[in-house]
DNA sequence: CTCCCGCCTTGACAGCTATCAATGACCGTT
DNA sequence: AACGGTCATTGATAGCTGTCAAGGCGGGAG
């Protein structure tokens, strides 16, 4: 826990690919403030394929596995294999969509909208982890996998400001806060409206997760 | 001027590459409102590579040129160039780094320093470009290619704190306001501060080039 | 079991920003 | 030259957030 990876830059000599657990990618500043500006999944690369040093260090978030191939190896794999070439290049350009993705919500500048957004992105982009969201009968329940502190650094802000959001999202009957790191959501078009969000799309995406989350069981 | 290149959730057939001018990257929200995710100057590549819509409209800043390549036929060349290749991915890193740049730099809390994070960037990144970048006896002249209003939009605020923001620096002699979208870069480590960033390297990189620009003449 | 420590939460206050409104500068048009 | 439009700026006020401080809760060590 805490354990760094790769450290801010660094040239890593692997390239790694996230199995279970979560990762953190940040960057520390003079004032010795770190920002998060990303989390990995499973499924995740992390580490620059091709040479150029990290300039964010990656740092083990919770408990995790993940496995690391040469670099070199890992390069010349992608030169003989079109199909992960591409497969690497299409994760790239997620990564890009989901770090701007990012960019708009810390654009919100009402901190409840910054939350909201950050809840919606966990829905989408973490529907098939199910640790961290789960469809239950009353809607959704997301694991928030880090403390209120990184969650701060990771939109922005601070703590106290985050506790105070949560709770008034609470208030408005959009989500319920049934542990601290655990938050269910009642209202998704609350949170949409509230992130200023078009999300449509995704909360469409999400009912049908429901439904496929209802017949599993 | 304000056209649209590539409309948002489009699948555009082509990949383009921009020759001169620029380009602004957007996301339209439900309210109405666009946010800015990112500039594109020359040399950058701007739709996606393989599949996917994309999620962001491409909209002309300034008078601009580009190219485009259908995306089948680029498809096939990436497959029979792996040096191509390579720089596309390469290019696509790049971005990404950028991408989480901007997000740091849009975690500062106060307006002034998410403005000295935004010159600072645009003094790196847009080093080479020298309608953007000047090198000045006095220091360094930045022309800011778009208006209060989309400068707003991409650091998540007003265009009044935006100009209130600059006068402030001002005011603290780290810049000098010499139109209102050309600002001189007086203090450099001052901005650093503001911005809170351990723009060390960033700024021993400008210095470099100050005195390449200052051997050029 | 008790203590200690970290984390989350809540309150009070100062500081900053969003908002509304109004003024002035610049540009293209008439 | 006069007009209308957009844009940048400035002022006043309300709202929100950062900051400091204190209290409550749970988990681990002794």
């Amino acid at each position: 826990m805490g354990q760094t990876v790769v450290q801010e830059g660094e040239t890593p000599d692997f390239v790694g690919c996230v199995l279970s657990g979560l990762l953190r990618m940040q960057k520390t500043l003079a004032d010795g403030r770190h920002h998060i500006v990303g989390l990995l999944v499973e499924g995740d690369i992390f580490g620059r394929v091709f040479g150029g040093a990290t300039e964010f260090a990656i740092e083990v978030a919770t408990d995790a596995e993940f496995c690391a191939f040469p670099r070199g190896e890992f390069e010349e794999l992608l030169m003989r294999s079109p199909d992960l070439d591409r497969a690497v290049m299409l994760n790239t350009l997620n990564e890009l969509d989901r770090a701007r993705d990012w960019m708009i919500i810390l654009s919100n500048q009402k901190i409840t909208g910054r939350i909201a957004g950050f809840l919606l992105l966990m829905v989408t982009r973490f529907s098939t982890i199910d640790h961290i969201v789960k469809a239950r009968d009353g809607g959704i329940e997301i694991r928030i996998p880090i403390g209120r502190q990184d969650l701060a650094h990771l939109l922005g802000t601070r703590p106290e400001s985050i506790s105070r959001a949560l709770h008034a999202l609470q208030d408005d009957s959009a989500i319920r806060i049934i542990e601290p790191n655990l938050i269910g959501v009642l209202d998704l078009s609350a949170l949409a409206r509230e992130a200023g969000e078009d999300e449509v799309d995704g909360i469409r995406s999400v009912r049908e997760l429901l439904k496929v989350a209802r017949l599993d069981r």
